[in-house]
DNA sequence: AGCGTTACAGCAAGCGCTTTCTATCCAAGA
DNA sequence: TCTTGGATAGAAAGCGCTTGCTGTAACGCT
């Protein structure tokens, strides 16, 4: 039925071992023999066994990428980097890999799920990108998982995600903190002493260091924060839109609002658009990210600029070898600044 | 070093075979006996191993989603809702399995290789997602390689692409044709006379397909197409941009400038802008997908929205054996025209 | 001419699991 | 009481490939 190694074999007039090592090709094989197997393969269209292999071998080809929301180009990009470094087809690395890309959702179950799934399929690595759940239980069985992962020879590697003491996972982390307390100490340069912070979902990293930025920049300028103006949401634009017409009703007198991210802030505009306020001379809107489409919006967004693909490819080559890891296993990559259209000095 | 079943069936005092009835569930094992083995597993934090089991078995849990580009979220959208009916982790159906999304760049040869990437892994199904390239040699080997995934066992469906004939594949595709005329007649329909086309890269069957619908609509009004007012390039916003301005160069005096897609479009937006032209007042600019920041345009998108999530989501339930396919093997989606804000009556 | 080398090619032993077939035990029917 | 059969558990034969080790020519050296 199937065409099995043996059978290309026979048909090359050689043993299997040979036919395996022409395509493997980390073996001397003489041209001639080797010309005549992959005539073999050719006529026979033979198609190697995925899992035979690598249970002989006892290593397989997967690499497996970890992302919250495939749906969001913030992951989307990251993956595609990563992607491209893993060498999977095209890619200049020799050996074709197999690049899984595994969608969480965010939930901590699937999360661990994937992991003991590409475990089992002993995955030659694996790259978490984004951030983490602040759960101490779950986090430990993270850190549990990423420990064993290493331990059976899985390179771990963490992109834009904080680091996971105790396991070999090589960590290259945002500086979301910092972004945030950038961003905020724009907006309060401008004049801004009334500021609205949409944040992310709780229990998140990547939510809270953003928030500890934005709070530290407003502590830093001596303002107070009021406690009604901080909302939380989902990471996408219907919780922007939600979250700022929540924070409208509980302060009409904000004049800024700072969002989780792009699609967040993008939300944020429309909400305020239909609230017949003007960006930003009534209001001034900031996101996070840089997503493509942020420099489209319009008024085009004031938002701090991760470089999500340059990490992505940096964790792939990481992933793959290709690349020493950071000193310490842990690289800090930090955000930048875009001032654009939609933040300006607060009227009145 | 690594535990195998043989040391689990060790400490639990049974044999090989019954912790692999165990863990597989489909062989009536004792209560009591359940329960040690699974005690076992427990204590010795047993993982399966995936090629071994694989190879017995001769199946394998994985189910590959090739895309176009992993990066934009008209195939994240159709990724993710595919991913959640394969039943990964979280999903209902009960085996987990591995949904593997494959990144091909719209680069042909990667999609053959990662196709028999898939074949090699002895794919459970594998699900292709997006238009197809119209390139003869190409398009037979992609069509020969389907076949031979089918004739091995593995379900083959399309989502969003075009039928291939003699094979197995079942084939959910858009209606890109109808939609397109549908949105140049609502163009036509307020009057537009000298309407730009931005289409996507050449050889793409969604670009053809779109354009034609295009001109299908110019033609049943009888208006006579300019070959200035075509440009093809790629599907983002920075190919919408350029085209644009190269548009409004060949002929100031469009009146309406209809986008591939909505990251097209969003360039378009961006062109017209800045070259002082208002949208709709001055140019109406149309996209296609309706994409969710679409809606958050300023002014909000006119374009046609495919039901990508539902699409996505049938083709993942088909993939797995859970919906009937559709009789003959091809359906048609079709996709709706939303009318919004950036479409108006011309100037003058 | 004799012998160590080098360069290939083949043998055969697994890799860790699934599954068919067989053995065993015990309750129930005759 | 003996038989029959259902319910479990085990033995063992692979699944298709890789690879360490073992030949065996052909080559070059002294």
């Amino acid at each position: 039925m199937t065409v099995t190694l043996a059978d290309v074999a026979a048909r090359a007039q050689v043993s299997p071992a040979t036919v395996s090592r022409v395509l493997n090709g980390n073996y001397p094989v003489a041209a001639t023999t080797r010309e005549r197997v992959l005539r073999a393969v050719d006529e026979l269209d033979y198609v190697l066994n995925g899992p035979a292999s690598a249970l002989a071998a006892a290593t397989s080809d997967l690499v497996g990428i970890l992302v919250n929301d495939i749906a969001d180009p913030f992951f989307g990009i990251m993956a595609s980097a990563i992607q491209s470094e893993i060498g999977g087809p095209g890619g200049r690395a020799g050996g074709e890999r197999l690049a899984v890309v595994c969608n969480t959702g965010g939930d901590p179950e699937r999360e661990l799920t994937y992991l003991t799934l590409l475990q089992r399929q002993r995955a030659a690595a694996v790259v978490l990108t984004g951030g983490a759940v602040e759960n101490e239980p779950h986090a430990a069985a993270v850190a549990a998982k990423l420990r064993k992962l290493g331990e059976a020879g899985t390179r771990v590697v963490l992109c834009g995600r904080p680091p996971a003491p105790d396991t070999r996972a090589i960590a290259l982390t945002f500086d979301n903190r910092g972004g945030g307390r950038e961003l905020t100490e724009h907006l309060i340069g401008l004049g801004h002493r009334r500021l609205g912070y949409i944040a992310g979902p709780e229990e998140r990293t990547t939510t809270r260091h953003r928030l500890e930025g934005h709070r530290a920049a407003l502590a830093a300028a001596g303002i107070e924060e009021d406690p009604r103006w901080t909302v939380h949401g989902r990471y996408d634009r219907r919780a922007g839109h939600e979250a700022t017409l929540e924070l409208l009703r509980r302060d009409p007198s904000l004049t800024a609002v700072v969002a989780a991210n792009d699609s967040v802030a993008l939300g944020a505009c429309a909400a305020l658009r239909e609230s017949g306020l003007r960006i930003p001379e009534d209001v001034s809107v900031a996101g996070f990210d840089d997503l493509p489409f942020s420099i489209d919006a319009v008024p085009s967004l004031t938002t701090v600029r991760l470089p999500l693909a340059e990490a992505g490819a940096r964790a792939g080559r990481i992933a793959m070898g290709r690349e020493e890891p950071p000193p310490g296993g842990i690289a800090v990559v930090r955000g930048e600044l875009m001032v654009r259209g939609s933040s300006g000095v607060p009227r009145g």
